[in-house]
DNA sequence: GCGGCTGGTGGAAGCGCTCCCACAAATGTC
DNA sequence: GACATTTGTGGGAGCGCTTCCACCAGCCGC
C-alpha cells in the first residue's frame, strides 16, 4: 500500500514541535519566542536553539487569527495608475512609509485603486481588516474615503488634508496656504507687480489651499488677483495653463505655479515666448522633489518635505496601531520652506 | 426576546452566525460562500441573504490558515529605494502586476530590500509563506536571490534573466540582445560606420545582453567595437559617459544607447557640443517608458513592452501559485520592437 | 424491487497559534 | 513560622475557517 492519505506535514515546523524539542510546553515556547515574559534563562535558551536547529518560523495565519493584527499596513492610492507613478509624491510617500515599517517588523499592503471602480472592493478589503491601518494619499473630493474608513474604525492617516472628514481622521499636511503666501510674498518683495498663478486641480485641498494662500498674499499687498488658470499638477498641464495666462495676461511679471511639474511646463512656454527667466518674469514652483533642480533655469520653489511627511504619518499611523488613543483626530501641519534657486 | 446571552462578537459577524441567520451548518454556509458547490438553490441563497444582512466578511486569517494560502503576492525589489522610484521601469512593473492581480482577488506586498541589509529579513518573510508567491525585479549578480528562493521553494517568476540560478526559476524578459542589435544594424543601415556605445550596469544581464548584441552587430558589418563606455541606466550616468566617450572618439557618427534615460543625458551632451542628432550623429536608446518622447529630438528607441511583460510575469506565477506545474522552470522571452522617432 | 449512483447536508476534526487560568515553587513580609 | 506575593510553568480553550466523512434522500438501470 503506496502513501495512503496525505503525508500532511510536509511543511514547515510548528511551534509544538519546538516545543517537544526544547522540552517544554507549548505555552513556555510560546513566550519565549515571543520576548521572553516570564520564562527562565534554561527555558529560553532551549527554545531559541529549538528555533534554531528547526529553522522554525511561526505561521503567521495563525498568529494573526488570535493575535487579530496583521502586521501589514496599506497604502491606499485611489488614483488610476498612470499618473500615481510619474509622480514624485507617490514615489516619496512610499519611501517615507517604508523607512518607518522596515523598522519594525511591518509590511506594506499596496492599494491602487481607480476611483470609481474598485472604491467598493478595496473598502471591503479593508473592513476585512486584512491589515492593521492605511495610509491614505491623493484622495480627491468625491471619494468619501475618510467618512468611509472612520466608519469602519480602521486606524488610518490621511496624507493631505481631506476634502470632507476632516474633523474624524488623523492627517499630515503641510501648511499649503502659508507656503504658497511665502511664494507669492518673495516675488512681490522681488519687485513683481503682476503675478499670475497656476493652481491644481480643483477638486484637492492641496491646490485649493494654494491657490487661497496666493489670493491672501496678493490681496495683503493689493495687488489684483485675475490671473489664475488651473491644471492638473502634470507638466503638460502647466504648458497648457500658462499658454492661456500669457496670452490672456502679457503682462506678467511673476508666476506662482503649484506644482514643479507645471512649473516646468510653465518654463518652457516662456523659452518659447522669448521671455528670460527671472529677469522679464521670475518663476516659482511648489514641491521640490527632483524636478525643480533639472529644469533650466533651476526653479525657486516651496520645499514639501514629503519623504518626512510619510514618516510622520507613518508613526502616527502605528501609534493608532498600538493603541494610543485611536479615535483622535490628530493633525500635523508641517511648515513648508522656500529654496531659492535661479527663477525668482 | 432580546438578545440574551453575550453579544460576544463586538466584532465583524462570524460564518457560525451566517450560517445561524440562513437557517444551515457551518459547512454548507461555507460552501455557499466559496463557489457554491454542491450547494441546493434555496440553501445558496439563503446564505447569500444572510450574507448582505449580516455584512459579513470572512476573516482572512482563519481562511488561510486552512487553505495554506494568503491570497497576496510579493513584488520584491532589491534595490536602495531612491533609485528605485525615480526609475520608469518600475512603476510600469507595478502596474503590469497590478492589472493582473485586481482581477483577481490578490493583494500586492511591495518588499523594498536594500541589498544587503534587508536579505535575511526578507527571507524569512517570503519563507514564512506570508505570501503566496514572488515577483522579483532588478535584481543584481550578487543577489543569489534566484538560488534563495528556488531553495524555499516559494513560487515566484523573476523580471529579466537572473545572473545566476536561471536554470532553477522562471522569467519573463525581453531579447535585450535582439533588440540592441537592430538598435545598432538600423544606424548601420542609415549610413552610420563610426558607432559608440553606452551600456548599461556591468552586473546586470539586461545591460550584458544588450552590449552583446551591439557587439554582435557591429562584428557582422565588419566595424570597431572599440567605443564602449559604461553607465548605470540614470540620465547623469548617461551625461557621463557620453562626455567620456565623445572625448575619446570625436569622430562617432552613431551612438546606441542602453536606456532612455542615458539616452537623453546624452542628447544633452551632444547639443552642448553643437552636434546635430540625427545628422552628424544618430542616436537610438531602449526602454520607450514615456522618456523617449519628450526628448529633443523625440528618441528613436528599443521599445521594451514593460507593462505587458509584468502582466505575463503575473499571469505566469499566478499559474504556478495555483499549482499547474510549478517546478518547471519557464522562460518568456519577448522580441522588443525598435520605435522610430527623430534620433535616428 | 434492490443495489448503485449522485446531490445535498451537517458533525466534527483540525489548521498553528496565543493567552487565560490554575498551580507549584521560590521569594518576600511581618 | 504563617501568610502574601512573585515567578515560571503547562493544560486547555479557543480564534474562524475549510474540508473530510458519514449520512440520507431521491432516482437510475436492471
Amino acid at each position: 500500500m503506496a502513501r495512503v492519505s496525505i503525508p500532511p506535514a510536509a511543511g514547515s515546523p510548528t511551534l509544538d514541535e519546538v516545543a517537544r524539542v526544547a522540552g517544554v510546553s507549548r505555552a513556555t515556547a510560546s513566550r519565549a519566542i515571543n520576548g521572553g515574559q516570564r520564562v527562565s534563562a534554561r527555558a529560553q535558551s532551549a527554545v531559541d536553539l529549538a528555533v534554531r536547529t528547526l529553522g522554525y518560523v511561526p505561521n503567521p495565519a495563525a498568529r494573526s487569527l488570535v493575535t487579530r493584527r496583521t502586521d501589514s499596513i496599506a497604502v491606499l492610492v485611489p488614483e488610476p495608475d498612470d499618473r500615481v507613478f510619474s509622480d514624485p509624491f507617490f514615489a516619496g510617500t512610499l519611501r517615507g512609509v517604508n523607512r518607518v515599517l522596515s523598522e519594525r517588523d511591518i509590511q506594506l499592503v499596496l492599494l491602487l485603486a481607480r476611483p470609481g471602480a474598485d472604491t467598493a472592493r478595496t473598502l471591503r478589503y479593508l473592513t476585512n481588516r486584512h491589515v492593521d491601518g492605511a495610509i491614505v494619499t491623493s484622495h480627491h473630493r468625491d471619494d468619501r474615503l475618510a467618512e468611509h474608513l472612520a466608519d469602519i474604525g480602521l486606524p488610518c492617516v490621511f496624507g493631505g488634508r481631506p476634502w470632507t472628514g476632516g474633523d474624524r481622521v488623523a492627517y499630515v499636511d503641510v501648511d499649503n496656504a502659508a507656503g504658497e503666501r511665502e511664494a507669492t510674498e518673495l516675488l512681490i518683495a522681488r519687485g513683481c507687480r503682476r503675478i499670475g498663478t497656476v493652481a491644481g486641480p480643483t477638486d484637492m485641498t492641496a491646490a485649493a489651499d494654494r491657490l487661497a494662500g496666493w489670493r491672501q498674499a496678493m490681496a495683503e499687498a493689493g495687488l489684483p488677483t485675475d490671473a489664475v488658470e488651473h491644471g492638473d499638477f502634470t507638466e503638460d498641464s502647466g504648458v497648457v495653463a500658462t499658454r492661456a495666462l500669457m496670452e490672456r495676461h502679457p503682462d506678467l511679471d511673476g508666476l506662482v505655479v503649484a506644482s514643479d511639474l507645471m512649473a516646468a511646463g510653465a518654463l518652457k512656454v516662456l523659452a518659447e515666448l522669448g521671455r528670460r527667466v527671472p529677469d522679464d518674469i521670475a518663476v516659482i514652483g511648489f514641491d521640490d522633489l527632483g524636478v525643480a533642480e533639472r529644469t533650466t533655469p533651476p526653479l525657486t520653489t516651496v520645499r514639501q518635505p514629503v519623504v518626512e511627511m510619510a514618516e510622520r504619518a507613518t508613526r502616527l499611523l502605528l501609534e493608532r496601531v498600538d493603541g494610543v488613543d485611536g479615535s483622535h483626530p490628530v493633525r500635523i501641519v508641517i511648515p513648508p520652506t522656500v529654496v531659492k534657486r535661479d527663477s525668482a
